[in-house]
DNA sequence: CGGGTGATTGATTGTCGTCAAGCTTGGTGG
DNA sequence: CCACCAAGCTTGACGACAATCAATCACCCG
């Protein structure tokens, strides 16, 4: 079965090259643990790695593309997406600064990248990737964690899908996203995306999105200051709507 | 580029198991490949297996249980699935002959296992499993792959119950279910779990899918003898419907 | 043959999709 | 500084698809 893969397949990753100062460049969002995360441990592939830049909407990678490279997010938001020949769209998952993207999979890309907003990326080449992950057995087992958690960040999305509505999904949304910003303290989410993203990722469309965030807005589970910005004023309300989707 | 949804790999694991006269206990459907695959290389673990039985219906596993063994189903068929506090239930995935199941996720399973039909397995100490994959950069290779495998067919799902209706859904998943158990060539599908439990997969009730499996009767594109088989007569219909999940 | 489980069909409701206006916001240029 | 414009967001009216509720049917199995 093919997955309709694009037979687009130039390399996008020496685009936008610059002589930049890697080192200068640290993701935000990132929590310095002391325990080094895989991203940090990339750390070591500094030298390696190319710094790219994409303006909002532009593709990163096409879906087929050969996956050279594993990109580390440092600015700005990035949508992993599928375009069906009908013109639907599947945002399989939104990658924020500091994520990584393209781990794991094979040697071509599953999905299509694309800037959500202006977006600063390293690139490190795959194969030094590859060599680290296999002389190094610690940092193995940051990837298979990693992936672990990506696996089980994937599973919980199809729950979503298969399980929940409309206000529902978009609860487990805010909070997941919430979640990832470190904005659970602050109650103030960051929304990079636009509606239609939004929808195209719960499987819903943009008008609903839109009703459903209207109506938790008039139960003051929400305000909604501007489009992209959500502050969360019932955190309780929202986590029982998005049920054994929400981390608490 | 050709993908397969089939998480599945044929064994020869079991054949000299300790624990019972596993010369019988050869996966059935599992189309040969020379390349040996993951649980091949299980074979050498196949000292360490013990083999276990559940009937229909019964739990294998609870989601939160210690993960301590990898299981290779020999027979029968296996669903993963969550209960919800509300009675929802989502089954993420079916595990068939020859599958493997607790290969990722962390210290504790992440789903309830339950056997769909009556059941045989072969249970590894994760152990050493995880002291073979340390050891063996081959196995480790093949650990990776299965994997990456894995993860695009649980994307592939969050694909289907993304963008796909009723029908579309139902093809997705018969053709899915035709590629993992070999029957695209004899056209001939058995369904091992009952509708309920396809329509939990599929996010859908159980009247829907009756019902789409009606129409997909009454249009030719299916035959289906009794509740446990459907026979594909019209495949390109199928795979129209089922579009980009679909492998053709 | 009767009972039970699971599947199917029908009638009706409800949620979300579709179509069609408006409305906000941000950017541009006079 | 304001008018204008475009893109994206919001709201409303309506319809379609799937959920729900309720029988009825088919098939095992004792």
């Amino acid at each position: 079965m093919s997955v309709s893969f694009n037979t687009a397949c130039h390399d996008t990753a020496a685009r936008h090259s610059t002589a930049f100062p890697v080192t200068a460049l640290r993701p935000v969002n990132q929590p310095a643990t002391s325990a080094a995360s895989l991203p940090e441990h990339l750390a070591r592939l500094r030298d390696l790695g190319t710094v790219q830049r994409f303006s909002r909407n532009e593709p990163i990678f096409h879906e087929g593309d050969a996956a050279r490279h594993i990109l580390q997010i440092v600015s700005g938001t990035v949508r992993l997406c599928r375009h069906m020949p009908d013109g639907r769209r599947h945002v399989a998952e939104f990658v924020l600064a500091g994520d990584l993207c393209g781990v794991f999979g094979g040697a071509t890309q599953s999905f299509t990248a694309e800037a959500v907003t202006d977006v600063i990326v390293i690139a490190y080449p795959r194969a030094q990737f590859d060599r680290m992950s296999e002389s190094d057995p610690a940092f193995r087992a940051k990837v298979l964690s990693h992936l672990s958690t990506h696996l089980l960040s994937v599973q919980m999305h199809s729950f979503v899908l298969g399980c929940q509505n409309a206000r529902e999904r978009l609860a487990s949304f805010i909070l997941h996203l919430a979640e990832r910003t470190g904005a659970s303290r602050t109650g103030r989410v960051e929304l990079a995306m636009g509606r239609q993203d939004i929808a195209d990722h719960l499987g819903l469309t943009i008008e609903t999105i839109c009703r459903a965030i209207t109506a938790l807005k008039k139960e003051r589970v929400l305000d909604v200051p501007n489009t992209h910005q959500i502050v969360l004023r019932n955190v309780d309300a929202l986590s029982d709507l998005a049920g054994a989707a929400s981390l608490n």
